[in-house]
DNA sequence: GCCTGCCCTGAAATCGTTCTCAGCCCGAGG
DNA sequence: CCTCGGGCTGAGAACGATTTCAGGGCAGGC
């Protein structure tokens, strides 16, 4: 009897293998000799199956090494477990700490992450959207400052009544949107208040500001609270002080040089991101400035790298991970209600990169 | 005629709206008054399809907005077009580097990555493999530091050869393995040695050796290279100066903390990664010691933010880029006909952490 | 006029699950 | 003895694509 059983089995594993396929819910019910049916009941649970009948489809499970094919589950119409996200770059801690905190998630509910790179180009983030639908997420993830883009706003909308349509949901992560689904979002106009009124204090008057890139979301409310703060402490904003970066380390370095190379006057740098502020203080160094003798800066998002630059940054935090896990939470429709859009604090982080403006500092133009 | 064509488009989509579901190839078909083989053919090509019924289909296409369940496509047996990538931890730089570069491949490709973050737990790892099996994933990429452990190698080694024999490949990522599949690593050995060398003709004598976590491939590598150039230049290796850490910056600072608490003599710091590096950084500052003046630092990795340090950090190039670059190619047969095992050269990157070693920093025991 | 071959199109099987119906067997109650 | 119900099991129809096999129609050559 246990040779006959194990002669099948091997058969099976024979036969599977010669195929150069996957071992099917039927080839378990042949060797358990069962139909797939009982397989199917015995593994999904929550329906009669008479023990002995259990136990042998189990054992016979184990010993093909079957697992189910999500594909097949798919198609029948279970959902499929897997979520998309779309960010702009792994590489910017910015993203990767958001990621961090879906991927935390999705673990602990075992739902597979979809990650896609849109390297903040609009079509391919288009592109992505497809081919999420294809695959039937359960949800997608939108993360990163929006582009503000009639065409682009109109197909993610249509995009985002599609989904909800075919029962999936659209999540926007990090950027307030004219589309209504559920978005989570950092207070980015406060940060920029927040940032802007602290070097005020500290007397400066003439603040470079390196703003994130022109028709993004994002750049456009960090800006706002800048100016709004100059504007109630009655600062006058000199255009000529504010010039547009990427988001990235190589863009506040240039920007910063550029503005160094027009002979501009100020006392303080404000990059609308870390990583440019990076870039600044790399750029302020190679001029021959020290940080914050002779030039203050401050950045926004507090990457977790920061910390340990020197002078250590004063920035924004921004609640990078619990942008995550909250995105996800909504996404897979876990935890409670939230409300639609939910804006998550940010905070002043001070540290050694502000100080008050010296003469020295002030640069002739 | 045109009228007729709306008002079946239309009722199309009434239909599909309320039941809440796709539009499928049915639906295209009917409405494009084909067969759902012709609407497959269109959507496929490399079949004629004349000019006229060509152009209706895709007319249709666009206007119902169909696109391919691609679940119903894996199903019928073309690959999914999804690469499964099991990493330790995206919030950590290597890892992140790592990912951008298969991004980029994915994206050229038209690929989709699905993305696992271990931390570092073998279960969880292997949990992830099997639910990227179950997902029929093209491949899977390994990455990060094997846990030498036989009970984890032997179910990864029948993963590997349960995915070969269903046409899918698994490629290891920036670590030795006893498994017989494709592997990219970097030359860690090689760069242990470089590191240490550069100590030893800088005139240190007496190093601090931060090591990764037990039982990992990488912290074995990075280690043995250490010693090896310790043995070569006759210095005698002090168990007493080496410490295991976690590859986290936290585990740095502890780690550098408790072997300044345990009152041992040294005059540099070997980081078996940057992320331990900048943690230990922390832990000398607090003490009071200056970086290279009092105590010299090294790191590994070269992780992007380490030159914003300061001092700018000492430490060897890996590429990691290259490396997910490299392992995506071959995950999905991209590129040139790789050897099994592709070693990545290394590189001593000389910045400013390192100084001969002077009277004052020779702390006593 | 008929046959051959070339375009083009469609019917139906298939992939691996799940789920809806049935249906079997057996014991208990009338 | 018959019927009924409950516990367990199986047959077969989806799900949405691709692919094989089998035509239908038409032009051209005899």
């Amino acid at each position: 009897m246990i040779g006959c059983v194990r002669l099948i089995l091997c058969c099976a594993m024979v036969r599977r293998a010669s195929r150069g396929t996957n071992v099917t819910i039927s080839d378990v019910a042949t060797d358990a000799g069962v139909s797939p049916t009982t397989v199917s009941r015995v593994l999904n649970g929550g329906y009669p199956v008479a023990k002995p009948t259990r136990l042998q489809v189990e054992k016979v499970v184990r010993e093909l090494g079957y697992i189910r094919n999500a594909h097949a589950q798919a198609l029948r119409g279970t959902s499929t477990g897997v979520v998309g996200v779309i960010i702009h770059d792994v590489a910017d801690p910015y993203f990767s700490e958001i990621v961090a905190g879906i991927q935390e998630v999705a673990a602990a509910h075992q739902r597979l992450v979809v990650l896609c790179n849109s390297l903040r180009d609009p079509a391919s983030e288009l592109r992505y959207v497809q081919m999420l639908r294809g695959q039937r997420v359960d949800a997608i993830i939108l993360t990163g400052g929006a582009i503000e883009d009639a065409a682009y706003l109109r197909a993610i909308r249509q995009d985002a009544s599609a989904l909800k349509q075919q029962g999936a949901r659209m999540v926007i992560c990090g950027r307030y949107s004219s589309v209504t689904t559920p978005t989570v979002v950092p207070d980015n106009r406060r940060g920029g208040e927040l940032l802007t009124k602290h070097l005020i204090e500290k007397g400066h008057r003439r603040i470079v500001e390196v703003m994130g890139p022109p028709n993004f979301s994002t750049t456009e409310e960090r800006s706002t609270g800048h100016r709004d703060a100059l504007a109630e402490a009655g600062v006058e904003r000199d255009p000529l002080l504010a010039i547009h970066g990427r988001f990235t380390r190589e863009s506040g370095y240039e920007a910063t040089r550029a503005m160094l190379a027009s002979g501009a006057t100020f006392t303080a740098v404000y990059a609308a991101n870390d990583l440019m502020a990076v870039g600044a203080l790399a750029a302020l160094r190679e001029a021959g400035l020290r940080v914050p003798e002779d030039v203050s800066l401050v950045g926004f998002d507090d990457i977790p790298t920061v910390r340990d630059m020197m002078p250590r940054l004063t920035t924004i935090r921004v609640p990078m991970r619990e942008m995550g896990r909250r995105s996800m939470e909504i996404a897979i429709g876990a935890g409670d209600r939230q409300p639609r859009v939910v804006v998550l604090p940010v905070e002043l982080v001070e540290r050694e990169s502000v100080a008050r403006p010296t003469l020295r500092s002030r640069r002739s133009g």
